[in-house]
RNA sequence: GGCCCCGUCGUCUAGUGGUUAGGACGCAGGGUUUUCAUCCCUGUAACGCGAGUUCGAUUCUCGCCGGGGCUACCA
């Protein structure tokens, strides 16, 4: 029999890294067994789930490429097949009405929970109090809608997050009242906590996808890096294709501990995706990023310079348009004779035949010989001149890229400023 | 408070009844170098504490401490 794991977020925030690897991890287990992944939208409190965080939750799932198969299911709109239950429940006395909200009946002995990752874990019934499964509007709760839809949707292996361990003796205690014979197998993920070790939160930075997103890291980083929160698959490897995730993953090496995220390791893994991709696939990713086009050389010689995309239009929008100067780049470059080293670096790139990084770059090696200093003391001021600041792509291969034309105009302009000041 | 889960460098992790406790990020130093980066090299740093079992515990057991979760007519 294959696979149906589900993966059943509740709308009431944005989607952040934590849900993201529960999703992850439950793809993983679909799409490596030629399972079925089943996508249900867990709302059944309406006062806190809206439209749009379910929109938001999809759009993440759809940026991180991790489709689903079924669904989404709204869980409020299998309300009736619930109340259905919760009627037959209360005929059966195995559960009763308190008030006009319905509580089940928690039946002596105990509880245990078998668990792939955390092994057995056994509750003592009488430390759970009666619960509630239905509100007194009929209106039905998580404990009780979980057990029945995980039944019907036939889901095979519950993956959620370790918050869920204290509530799974309620839910096993529906299905037993429901006379269900088939049991999931249940696996329960660490939680993810913040830098300060809380649970995480909106506090902890870039928490959400949507804002990993917005802060211009790939897809597939950030797939590779969640994956490793909470699971490794031997000492040495780091570095995983999706399809090596997939044949790779197994609940079984998920560890039991927090993880704490780390964005400086993400931006450093987002970096070297960036730089495995190739010229084309790159410009691509930066345009839809930046909304700009025509990038294609401007990225080209700016792709080991960045660690993520929106690190792209800083250091390298001096292509597309004149940057400010910064002031305090200026203040440094710009003295002890750097203005003459710039009027005869102009002169000689003025002069050059062909205005490529190779005759680029011995026309200015000239001017540092005849002028005998270090090599910056005249690359510094063109780049200051071209960029406005003193950190570029590689001079040589960014003069050829902005054109003789615009790299003389900008020196010109920097220039008579010197001039004037 | 009660119940449950967790505890290896700052962080992510590998690992074993006997290992120089390994790798990665970060950090520090060095190399390459036109800036910033990339890249390469070196270094830094961990088994929470206390008992017990054992010839020997990071590893097994118990206690403690610490962190987290649940305990809702939230999920």
């Amino acid at each position: 029999m294959s696979i149906r794991v589900r993966f059943a977020p509740s709308p009431t925030g944005a989607l952040h890294i934590g849900g993201a690897r529960t999703a992850l991890y439950n793809w993983l287990l679909a799409r490596g067994s030629d399972g079925t992944l089943v996508l249900r939208i867990e709302d059944t409190d309406r006062e806190r789930s809206t439209p749009e965080n379910v929109e938001q939750i999809l759009d993440a799932l759809r940026w991180l490429e991790l489709d689903w198969d079924e669904g989404p299911i709204s869980q409020s709109d299998r309300a009736d097949r619930h109340r259905e239950e919760i009627a037959r429940l209360v005929a059966e006395d195995k559960a009763y009405l308190d008030d006009g909200a319905v509580r089940l009946r928690v039946p002596e002995g105990q509880t245990t929970v078998e668990d792939v990752i955390r092994g057995t874990v056994t509750f003592e019934n009488e430390t759970i109090d009666d619960f509630v499964i239905a509100r007194s509007d009929g209106s039905p709760l998580y404990n009780l809608a979980v057990a029945v839809d995980d039944r019907d949707m036939e889901i095979t292996h519950v993956v959620r997050g370790d918050d869920h361990l204290s509530n799974t003796p309620r839910q096993l205690m529906v299905i037993e009242a429901l006379g269900i014979d088939r049991l999931p197998i249940y696996a329960h993920l660490p939680l993810m906590h913040g830098p300060d070790g809380k649970k995480l939160s909106k506090r902890h930075g870039a928490a959400s996808v949507q804002e990993l997103r917005e802060a211009g890291y790939l897809p597939e980083a950030v797939r590779n890096y969640i994956a490793l929160l909470g699971w490794g698959y031997d000492a040495e490897s780091t570095f995983f294709t999706t399809e090596e995730l997939i044949e790779r993953f197994s609940l079984e090496r998920v560890s039991r501990s927090p993880a704490v995220f780390d964005e400086q390791k993400l931006r450093w893994m987002n970096g070297r995706y960036l730089r495995e991709l190739d010229g084309a696939e790159l410009t691509r990713r930066v345009e839809s990023f930046t909304g700009r086009t025509g990038l294609g050389p401007a990225v080209e010689i700016s792709r080991e310079k960045m660690q993520t995309l929106s690190e792209f239009w800083p250091m390298a929008g001096f292509f597309v348009e004149a940057q400010p100067y910064d002031e305090r780049a200026w203040a440094k470059v710009m003295k002890d004779g750097a203005v003459e080293r710039l009027g005869l670096a102009r002169a000689a790139l003025a002069e050059l035949a062909s205005f490529e990084p190779e005759p680029i770059e011995a026309a200015l090696r000239a001017v540092v010989e005849q002028t005998e200093v270090k090599p910056r003391k005249v690359f510094q001021p063109v780049r200051l001149a071209i960029s406005g600041t003193t950190i570029s792509p590689g001079i040589f291969e960014s003069l050829a890229v902005l054109g003789r034309d615009t790299a003389l105009e900008r020196i010109d302009a920097t220039l008579a400023r010197a001039k004037d000041s």
